[in-house]
DNA sequence: GCACGCGTCCCACTGGGTGGAACCAGATGC
DNA sequence: GCATCTGGTTCCACCCAGTGGGACGCGTGC
């Protein structure tokens, strides 16, 4: 039916989401008529939506259009695993910054990619990654840390998909030996000029939940100085979240 | 109609937004029985629309009940004011967290409250807030800081109304002594034990749109030592809002 | 003036949403 | 063992909330 680009949202609930997902996604700022041909929702009725959105503030209107409003920031604030992460992670992420000064991250997995949760500003400019934002799996050192130990075929399988076979197995190789190391390199891989090491943090039944990241320009970060730095600050993580259960 | 202890949300969207704002409100997590008895939905209708909402993360599913998902917390991260405020707050802070290491909060007002939206910790332990939480306007000096510079009737009213007039009458003498001193004190009138001192961020047209506070232990930190700290550290932010524009 | 683009509003039609009831699953009591 | 309770899920006939095409208002540029 319909003109249908993808697949159309039929329940209220889809739509509502499809259109916050799209408004997230547009850097900045979207206009009505824009979210009602990204979703296929017709434009009076993205019009009424918005509008209820508004109204309760999870969306708010600029100048420049519909933005994200204040009752999903304040949502988001109280996600649980970025805070149950953040608390654990904190004093742990400040001894990996005084001893590197190099731009940190902890994120997890979120589909066939990574989100980032926490993220530490280093010398690294423009910042490659904020929390909230996502980077992709297979090239990232926090992916390659997390996928290397990660049983779930469902989830392996939709991130080789889309690699040759050639380069499949020179990948599958690559997660045997960072499951041996324990620490994932990113060489300039996804963002020009700069490296990244990761390492993965376990949950007490060995299933990665996380890793964590140091950053920087690969003209002045050595990333065989910093696997051990961030081996242990992967570990110390792994340890107070064992700790933390409560 | 129906028992109605409250206003029963009817739009299948303002029972979602019910639901997440239950969700986040219960600490920690709650049970699908919970939310319906909370929410005043059906259970059966409870259940579907968190089932939906799990599906999609926007909501997760742990050990002890319902938490926010990740998805909420990407939105979250998007929200447009608290990421325009960081941007330009962030050094503005770091010169105010050296001269002072105490505990530093970014708000703004939502309805009769504040809401931090950016936080650094001091020394202050507990954390009297966090990024994401909201803190009454009427003891705090963020709020007062901002009410003093509010047109705004209806805020003002809606902030009024629970104080009696003799209590109404003080707060107004306080109100006009911050617009011209441009800070404002809560002598643990908040958090016992804790002084808060807060200056106004101005927008160009000099509507408030937020306020910078400096927490302390009473103990050990002089308010008035304080205060032309804050009000530069205000003036400084106000200053680089206006410029940001682009 | 006219044309265009964006957002809002209107209102008759209809199918997605509803919710009471039945049903599971696990825990607790006797 | 059976009965009971408490959470959660599933079913499905009914019906009204949500829909969306179209009209409308407003600004803007030609």
């Amino acid at each position: 039916m319909r003109s249908a680009l993808r697949d159309e949202p039929v329940s209220v609930l889809d739509r509502i989401l499809a259109i916050l997902d799209t408004v997230r996604e547009s850097h900045g700022s979207t206009t009505i008529t824009q979210l009602a041909l990204a979703t296929g929702i017709p434009k009076s009725t993205v019009s009424r939506l918005v509008g209820d959105l508004i109204r309760q503030r999870y969306l708010t209107r600029t100048e420049e259009g519909v933005v994200i409003g204040l009752r999903l920031f304040e949502l988001g604030a109280r996600a649980s695993t970025p805070r149950r992460l953040s608390v654990a992670a904190l004093p742990v992420l400040a001894e990996l910054f005084n001893a590197t000064g190099e731009h940190l991250n902890v994120a997890v997995q979120e589909g066939r990619e990574m989100l980032s949760v926490i993220s530490v500003r280093g010398r690294l400019r423009p910042v490659p990654s904020r929390a909230g934002v996502r980077v992709p799996s297979v090239t990232t050192a926090l992916g390659k840390a997390v996928l290397a130990f990660t049983d779930d075929e469902g989830v392996l399988g939709s991130v080789f998909t889309g690699l040759d076979s050639s380069r499949r197995n020179t990948f599958e190789k690559e997660l045997v030996s960072v499951r041996t190391a324990s620490v994932a390199i990113d060489l300039c891989e996804t963002f020009p000029g700069v490296v990244g090491v990761a390492s993965p943090v376990l949950s007490p039944d060995r299933v990665p939940v996380a890793a964590i990241s140091v950053a920087g320009p690969v003209t002045d970060m050595d990333p065989h100085r910093m696997a051990p730095l961030v081996r242990h600050a992967a570990l110390a993580l792994t340890h107070r979240l064992a700790l933390q259960v409560a």
